[in-house]
DNA sequence: CACTAAAAAATGAACGTTCATTCATTATTT
DNA sequence: AAATAATGAATGAACGTTCATTTTTTAGTG
């Protein structure tokens, strides 16, 4: 069972995790916050959907604050790890940009729950995480393209809080909006057209 | 006391209202979930932190979750009400809509507790409202702005959902990032440089 | 391989606390 | 004095966590 320590370093991606109790914990939480949210989210639960006793939770998790935590990490790493995927140092910067974001939207289009995981940890103040910052590590892959493309002249030369404003923040609402069917990004056409309004927005003109 | 059903026609603004208990209980919630969020939000602070008995809530809420539903219509309309006063159905769309993000932004920087709010409801699935389509209610003053630039040919003729993820999506990351003090929207150059960078997004190129 | 004993993992009933809600009583207004 | 508003102690259900017990795994021995 302790295997498992051992394992986590290598599949990091929940869903290739081998089914031990505390990988069992972790995906049943990531479901659950999706489908009934943090508020309703209760241990009896948690067992029940992870297919453990009560106790068995104690064994892996100091309190039920830490499932969220650790749940959290693992979701970003994911994320983040997607984003880069898609950069290359090299190459046409907005090409570059338009992968970047076809990642982001195609990782949370296959995976419903981290996205909804996302939302309500970072909406969640005081709620599980100690500090503020942990929000702004779900922006690096993007900052990094940015920085290049500022470099490069071809970015806009404003506050970096702007740019990743403009491109994380409507990517997230664009997301919204697919799971509540005010658009669809199935449609390859949508997301070219998104892409292309945000690379104007942040592009020198 | 059961004036207040009265003068709430008026008064929308919490701000403003008489003082009697069901505004007061209004209040401390609005604070409360700023200062320690849904989660953490337990009878015994709301009673507390207004100033009146445990059972007082209840002749004025039937359940815990209604004040929150309660105050979420409160705080839209409000919002709503500010951005709407920026609009004008005639003159440059540009400046209208420019007018119109710092009428939001505005809002938002005065009144913390609202943003905060807003947030935390939106993006807790199933927490207290019945319907997801309550959450687009905040959008419809932008896309009133956004039909008429569309009309006029000057905005972008793309999906609506794209336009106002750029527009709203973004607003909403920047206020965060000003929250967090990555960027400070009290200076009126780099609220202009993000509009600018909004408008280059939605306009027609 | 079989047997055994020690170690580790898992269990779930029990515990103490917290919390939303009620209601008999008191205070205030009409 | 009747009606309305407000109170807060009491209630019981729900919840997170613990721990004595049971089950499973590991390691050692013949």
């Amino acid at each position: 069972m302790n295997e498992r320590s051992f394992f986590s370093e290598i599949f990091l991606c929940l869903s290739f995790m081998p089914t031990d109790k505390k990988t069992a914990i972790l995906k049943s939480v990531l479901h659950l916050v999706n489908s009934v949210g943090f508020y309703h989210l209760n241990m009896k639960m948690i067992a029940a959907e992870a297919g453990v006793a009560a106790g068995t939770f104690y064994l892996y998790f100091k309190k039920k604050e830490d499932v969220i935590n650790e749940l959290y990490n693992l979701v970003v790493d994911e994320f983040n790890q997607a984003v880069l995927n898609a950069y290359q140092d090299d190459g046409d910067i907005k090409v570059i940009f338009t992968q970047m974001l076809e990642a982001a939207i195609q990782f949370y289009l296959q995976q419903k729950n981290y996205f909804s995981f996302i939302e309500q940890y970072t909406y969640a103040p005081f709620l599980f995480k100690e500090n503020q910052e942990q929000n702004f590590v779900l922006l690096l892959p993007i900052y990094k393209m940015m920085r290049k493309g500022k470099k490069l002249r071809l970015i806009k030369d404003i506050p970096d809080a702007i740019l990743l404003s403009i491109i994380h923040g409507s990517m997230n609402t664009m997301i919204k909006m697919h799971y509540a069917k005010k658009v669809s990004l199935n449609n390859a056409a949508t997301r070219k057209k998104f892409y292309q309004a945000c690379w104007e927005a942040v592009a020198v003109s």
